[in-house]
DNA sequence: AATGAATGAGTCTTCATTCAT
DNA sequence: GATGAATGAAGACTCATTCAT
């Protein structure tokens, strides 16, 4: 049963990379890139054309509007955004500790393979009006909150965490730090006197050094009681 | 004494008042307002122009530009965005802890306050380009930066504070889950099922819960031995 | 009875001189040396304004509008670009030679010291609607030739100057040589490596050239059989 | 040989036609008539489009600006509008003076066919700021006055035109005169009470009197011993 | 299936002019 | 008499999208 239903959702991955043609993703990509430097609206359809190397018509031919490519782009990135924690939910050799810790690195790896739809999401978070993007946003963080706010509770069952712990405040630490540090890394660059490494060191050090920062801050946080 | 204290802020008052006309700071508003709600290249002048019930030529007469309209923006509103914190410093009849305490309402003060600005920065400080704006938002990080690392220090100097600290990452702890709250307050609602809360209920609420929530965190991360 | 006619047209002159103040000769001098450079179209009244250190409001205030302003400079210019031979032509001392040679030395004298209108002037006389200004450039050049048909008649009836001269034609050789050495006389500068020439230096040497050869080709043309 | 020569201009045709498609060309000339009308800065592009009876945009489209469009303008008008005399001046079946005389009239041929473009020059070549249409203009003038100064020489050397001639002032007098009754031609018409005449018969009675008007004078002007 | 050409609606900005003071 | 503030109209240009092929 088990693995039928991992298979559906394999199946399901595949089933939607196939809906996109290389074409189709080509544009996303570099629609993607453009809309997290310059945003949605300062990104011109041209523009997208021209990163992507397509014909300009090609972008409203494959997706019908820009608008409904930003939404294939959700729809395309959104599935392997969301944290992927059922199995260490339910693994029974992890401690509650290491659960969070492994939720604290897969985090981290995905929203730094994705930075650019990290970005764009991040954004689209501000708008106040109600879109099927907004939408789908919503549900990933809804999502994503239930899965930690079960990971705690496990902990605070086994007596390891503390009680009284604000799971949407704590949540909003591990995405609120992170974001921060993905979106202003040219800031953390200066502030941190390494203009001169090369981009995928810093990546790397970025990674390492919040990763460990968050660990023991969630330790602290979980565990330290005032 | 007590006179001469509500002179000068009067002065003050009058000093910026004096910058800006009344005019030029109605539009700022209403501009600061959408470039919050929809970024700035998704806001027209249109929009702004019909937002403060002023002719649509007036932004670029008092302005000279969308563009510069954001500058000035960013120069009325950044002078009261900095942390004010260096008499807070420099008090000995604060202990560390309480000066983190006092370091955090500050700062929780000034983001609900200035919401609207605030979800421009962090817009902002995600493009890559470089521009006189880019420009004020380091400088005051690096500011409010300096001015953490400071009290940090003080802490750690009088053994009140373990060694071994990211403060670069723990300031993004503060901004980032603040930003957090502040920018995607319409998902907390949401996921805490507070709906049919009031804003001005729900911001008090906010405020709270979060001054509690990074006070205890930062008593914790600054104090707790892994 | 000539006495009194000459007086009357001083004080007409008088009169002219009079109805502009200070300001608004301030006025159309910038905007006259603007006009020039750049066009009536392509100068805003703004400019005009600058450069003449007014008040931009002031330029509709004393003149109505940039046409009306234009009119202006035309009413107060025109009066002494006028070619005035009336007193040569009559002047029994002098041959016909000598007097077109007068006529010479004085149309180089008027061009150069007012080469800006002379611009602006060959800029209008090319729009083909009717005008106010259109209509005085045509009496301007009307009057013009009359005053030069009348001298070459002088000297054909004296049998010094051949029959059959293209008047018309040879009038606008006068203006059409000195125009283009006056409108292009940066290209003047280019074509005889006069670049590191001072202003006035070349001037002075363009005017003695131009009435050298203008007073040959006239001799020339006039005396010269096939 | 016939048939190659036929076929080398055809495709010089189909070069240039190839160069800027009909629509293109429709709005080229659409442009110059009004540039020349009504100048640069006077004419909207919004005239041009409803003039060459296409879409507003689609002179950004082809053209990418206003200011491109002129310089395409003069890129497509300004090739055919330098002198073609390289073979004229090898002739040695031809004397200095019939040289000359197939100058001037080569030159007011190429001045009444392009009669528009010819006064965009005229107005052009009064700017002092350069720019890529300037350079143009002075490479044209430098090139027509290198032809000149060559015929010239030619015949000084044959001894049948005299020494000491103002070469860049007899150029300035074929193209001042020229000019002259090209852009004045109302004026013209007036002073010589030709109001009732159509257009193509004063266009063909102007460049008969202009024709000997020239010829006669260069011949005066090159031989005449004062 | 794919695209070059085209366009109506919209962008920001500048214009000459007016008006209250 | 003079002007700072204000504005409707027009400026050039860009936009996302459509459509004939």
């Amino acid at each position: 049963m088990f693995v039928l239903i991992k298979r559906l959702f394999s199946f399901a991955v595949f089933i939607r990379v196939m809906e996109y043609n290389d074409k189709q993703v080509q544009i996303m990509e570099a629609a993607e890139k453009l809309f997290a430097e310059q945003g949605f609206a300062g990104t011109s359809v041209r523009d997208i054309a021209e990163a992507a190397h397509v014909n300009l018509a090609m972008i409203s031919y494959y997706f019908g509007s820009k608008e409904k490519l930003m939404e294939a782009m959700f729809h395309h990135r959104g599935v392997d955004f969301k944290l992927q924690l059922e199995n260490i939910l339910q693994n029974k050799n992890l401690s509650p500790i290491q659960k969070v810790e492994r939720l604290i690195d897969d985090y981290i790896e995905r929203i730094f393979k994705k930075q650019s739809f990290h970005k764009i999401m991040a954004r689209e978070q501000m708008v106040s009006s109600s879109s099927p993007i907004t939408e789908q946003i919503y549900e990933m963080k809804q999502r994503n909150f239930s899965l930690i706010k079960e990971l705690i509770q496990q902990g605070q069952k086994a007596g390891q965490f503390k009680k009284n712990i604000d799971i949407s405040l704590l949540m909003m630490t591990l995405t609120g730090t992170s974001s921060q540090l993905v979106t202003a890394q040219h800031y953390y660059r200066k502030i941190n006197h390494l203009e001169d490494m090369p981009v995928e060191e810093l990546e790397k050090l970025m990674k390492k050094k919040l990763s460990i920062y968050l660990k023991n801050l969630f330790k602290a946080v979980l565990t330290y009681e005032g």
